[in-house]
DNA sequence: TTTACCCGAACGAACGGTCGTTAGTTATAC
DNA sequence: GTATAACTAACGACCGTTCGTTCGGGTAAA
């Protein structure tokens, strides 16, 4: 499918460049073609954007729900930590998640309200299914606390301190030693010991 | 000064819609003049731009160092939770964190090199600050561990995570929970209790 | 089997605009 | 009188987009 091809340039040029930084002729030339012929596949670049920034979602969001969906779950410490490197496996094998991440923080002005939902949506779902896990990890006394509330959000920034040294990324052990740094930290913080 | 004016115009803008999204025209309109009078005072979009940098830098990296040097330090809670609360003031108060974190992770692509050698030479300042309260404090039995390092970068790691909140901002309520999810953990993680 | 038509896909050409940049000119201030 | 800062005008390049056209493959009528 050509407009699927035309879709993976633009992904990586979105990534590389931003929305204004990338020109539908790169694109095109890309997949072999003049930037015309995409008004063949998309109503525009606006439309071909929204695409990306949509399927580039349903990835993220799928990958994320399904690794929660099934494992046994009796196990913070595996569940937690296999998370971490999901996220890691996730950002390392396909643009997508970089493409969502540099969209979330610094969107192009003009679809700021669009994306900012799209945002909302996929993190609310997210938050959800930890907080759950987190409650029954509380109730079987396998952690410590009371509400489910500050692991979750602790949790969370562990996540995102994590993306942010991917992003920055270009010492994979940097990345490690934050990683093992956090993690030690974040697991001490929270369980019986 | 009106380089200073076209300065803080060109900062504003390069925030919102990143490097190549920010026109001249734009800048100068901010600021009551033509795009051209702009090379009046710049040699053109990457000196003006460059400059603006280093201008960001210099704030950030003062600002941090500066807290360092004064305070007691015999307090490891107060200092660091002060630390994350300097951010949040920072991010605040002026736009240059912002701008500068902007470029930090997602550089005009012509520019990566130069940019990334700014970004490396500050996060080595700050790391290297932080390495030696850390390794004082657990010399001082004032926090568990052996190796600075981990505290260190697990810091780092709260620290980022609240950067990311901030950049994403549009929930107050949302920043102060994770803060102190994220503090409350942190310092459990690596406190005697 | 041929003919006629349709339609998606890609094209060259061109549109109005904006981009960053340069040259040359004018006004203001020391 | 000289320097500085702003201006007008214009440059070539590229932007996203639109138009009309061409080509090829399927479909239906002859």
């Amino acid at each position: 499918m050509k407009s699927d091809e035309i879709k993976e340039a633009a992904l990586k040029y979105f990534t590389i460049h931003g929305y204004e930084g990338a020109s539908l002729s790169i694109i095109a030339e890309e997949v072999g073609m003049k930037k015309q012929s995409i008004y063949s596949h998309f109503k525009g670049k606006d439309d071909l954007f929204l695409q990306v920034l949509r399927d580039a979602k349903e990835t993220e969001l799928s990958s994320k729900l399904q690794y929660f969906s099934k494992g046994d779950k009796k196990n913070p410490e595996k569940v937690l930590y296999g998370f971490l490197k999901l996220i890691i496996n996730l950002f390392q094998q396909n643009e997508q998640l970089k493409f969502w991440l540099r969209m979330s923080f610094f969107p192009p002005a003009h679809l700021e309200k669009v994306i900012e939902q799209e945002v909302i949506d996929i993190e609310e779902k997210v938050q959800r299914v930890l907080e759950r896990n987190f409650q029954d990890w509380i109730n079987d006394k396998l952690i410590i606390g009371e509400s489910a509330e500050t692991p979750t959000y602790a949790f969370l920034g562990v996540v995102d301190s994590i993306l942010l040294e991917l992003v920055y990324g270009n010492d994979e052990k940097r990345l490690n030693d934050k990683l093992e740094a956090s993690w030690t930290v974040f697991w001490r913080g929270i369980s019986h010991h």
